[in-house]
RNA sequence: GGCGAGGUAGCUCAGUUGGUUAGAGCACAGGACUCAUAAGCCUGGGGUCGGCGGUUCGAAUCCGCCCCUCGCUACCA
């Protein structure tokens, strides 16, 4: 069995700065790209900008800029949030590469092919301030003019000339394959959306734009730009050198894994992007997984309410394992959640500074003290030590199972769980009763704690990657021996070697209200 | 309006095919200890399981009605 895995986050939209949406995204992605690797995976983890459209040009125009020079700056602040995130990504695609024109123009010759693109026009009630349609029913008469039920602006009728997708063709071959494939969307809630929508029906999808040109042009009409949906999904086939199929990358990534996105986008992820693919005639991914949103204090983050958090801000703060912990710990994946201040505060210094981190403190220090600062030999360890152990190690068969389920909460319980039980079995154990009575007896006590110590850092590394970086260092594990494979392996530690001096790993958060 | 999900301790949630005193974490209160970031450990209080009615020997769990919350309801991305 080929151990391949490709993951994706969405390609981000850079109308805008990076916001908490992103960088939930991409944290996820990251940790299962993370996780999957520790597990022995080949892994391609992508990201990246999406470029083009009307908004873009827009706001380009408006900065005296050419779109493309617009684009550098704003997908480099992209760019940095990858580094500000430690994410692992192995490729950053922007859809105004060389490459990914390429495997777009190559997509709508293959729809063109299969005969699913046709000519014709589209119609509708225009509203140039919303750049909106609406429809007939959307649409109310007052004073003479047709204004916009939901908006109240004028509109026009309009009509463009477009290319459309035959998507209405595809909605039986969709609803088979969610049927057959029942992990396809997920969660379970988003997949029941989907198919309740596909079943009511799909319209085809105009895709080319005459209205605006910042896009890639129409093989065959260079007045049309494709729709950048068209585009924007095609990016996850470009980066792995689409259309050359017979590349390697192609080989070893496609289909995809999964894709991570959030939950505002899936109707693109679960409908048009696999009905595009049935009709190119390139498999599907295997599942797209739909996250919710991150709420402030329980509410959308607005500019209005003043109550938006900067993920970047929140960083610089408290730091970026502090985020990500948080994060993955307390919303729950597929439904929405909230950050706020108090949480985080909770979080960081309960389960991070005083669980986790002191843990580590108190029996480093304690070998520091009383061992020569080195990790005494395993020896003579009585039935609670080698129990401690086993635990941890007879739990990964059903942790692996957690993270192909995408259940990284019930993961991240079990995993914090057993550091809980580090700091009980460290103080039920007492070491320092046997100080000066029992010199062998303190040393099987502390190999098995660092032991576990050592299986709770990797597990927790895909999640926290800085600060278990730093204990394993401490402890002589290097950065490629982070493995699964290495919570199974005895004599894994080095007792010959004096261990790194540890600083403070999480500093708590003090009251300041 | 239509379709869907859900209402369990102050907060976030677990509760398998109905079966003994309804669970966890956080928050709160008390206790013994000291290796450690005044950390960790132990103990405890607290719930008419949205409301009413029904099926049953027995319902948070099944059925009916009602109340409330949230999501989706097609071309900005």
């Amino acid at each position: 069995m080929a151990k391949n895995f490709y993951i994706t986050t969405p390609i981000y939209y850079p109308s805008g700065k990076p916001h908490m949406g992103h960088a939930y995204s991409s944290i996820i992605a990251d940790i299962f790209a993370r996780f999957k690797r520790m597990e022995g995976y080949n892994v391609m983890f992508l990201t990246g900008t999406d470029e083009h459209g009307q908004k873009i040009q827009k706001e380009a125009e408006k900065n005296n800029k050419d779109p493309k020079l617009f684009c550098d700056e704003l997908s480099e602040t992209f760019r940095s949030l990858t580094k500000i995130l430690k994410l692992t990504n192995n490729d950053f695609i922007r859809t105004t590469e060389t490459r990914h024109n390429k495997s777009v123009k190559e997509i709508w010759k293959r729809l063109v092919k299969s005969g699913d693109i046709y000519l014709d026009k589209y119609s509708g009630w225009y509203s140039v301030s919303d750049e909106a349609y609406y429809d007939d029913d959307e649409i109310e008469e007052k004073e003479g003019k047709k204004i916009s039920k939901i908006s109240g602006s004028l509109v026009e009728w309009v009509e463009e000339e477009s290319y459309f997708f035959k998507l209405s063709a595809f909605q039986k071959k969709l609803l088979d394959h969610y049927n057959k494939n029942q992990e396809f969307i997920l969660p379970k809630s988003r997949r029941n959306e989907v198919i309740k929508f596909v079943e009511k029906g799909l319209k085809d999808l105009s895709i080319s734009r005459t209205s605006f040109s910042w896009g890639i042009t129409v093989p065959e009409n260079k007045k049309h730009v494709i729709y950048v949906w068209l585009d924007a999904l095609t990016n996850y086939l470009s980066a792995i050198n689409f259309p050359n199929i017979d590349d390697e990358k192609y080989k070893l990534f496609w289909p995809a894994d999964i894709h991570i996105i959030g939950k505002d986008i899936l109707r693109f992820h679960a409908i048009y992007w696999p009905a595009f693919l049935l009709a190119a005639n390139l498999p599907l991914p295997k599942k797209v997984f739909g996250h919710g949103w991150i709420l402030s204090d329980d509410k959308k983050m607005s500019k209005s309410l003043g109550n938006i958090l900067d993920p970047i801000e929140i960083i610089r703060d408290y730091g970026i394992d502090q985020l990500r912990y948080y994060l993955i710990k307390e919303v729950s994946l597929g439904n929405d959640g909230s950050i706020s201040m108090e949480n985080l505060k909770n979080c960081i210094n309960n389960d991070l500074a005083n669980n986790y981190g002191n843990l580590c403190q108190r029996v480093f220090a304690f070998i520091k003290k009383n061992c020569d600062n080195k990790i005494p030999k395993k020896v003579d360890l009585k039935e609670s030590d080698i129990l401690l152990i086993q635990n941890l190690k007879n739990s990964i068969p059903k942790l692996i199972g957690f993270i192909n389920k995408q259940n990284l909460n019930e993961y991240i319980r079990i995993v914090v769980n057993f550091s809980f039980e580090a700091n009980k079995y460290f103080n039920d154990s007492e070491p320092w009763a046997f100080k000066n009575k029992d010199r062998n007896r303190m040393n099987a006590i502390l190999h098995t704690i660092v032991e576990h110590i050592k299986n709770i850092s990797i597990l927790l590394y895909p999640i926290i990657p800085i600060s278990t970086k730093k204990v394993l260092n401490t402890i002589h594990i290097s950065d490629k021996d982070i493995l699964i494979e290495n919570i199974k392996k005895d004599n894994f530690l080095n007792c010959k070697t004096e261990l790194k001096s540890l600083d403070i790993l999480f500093k708590k958060i003090e009251n300041d209200n």
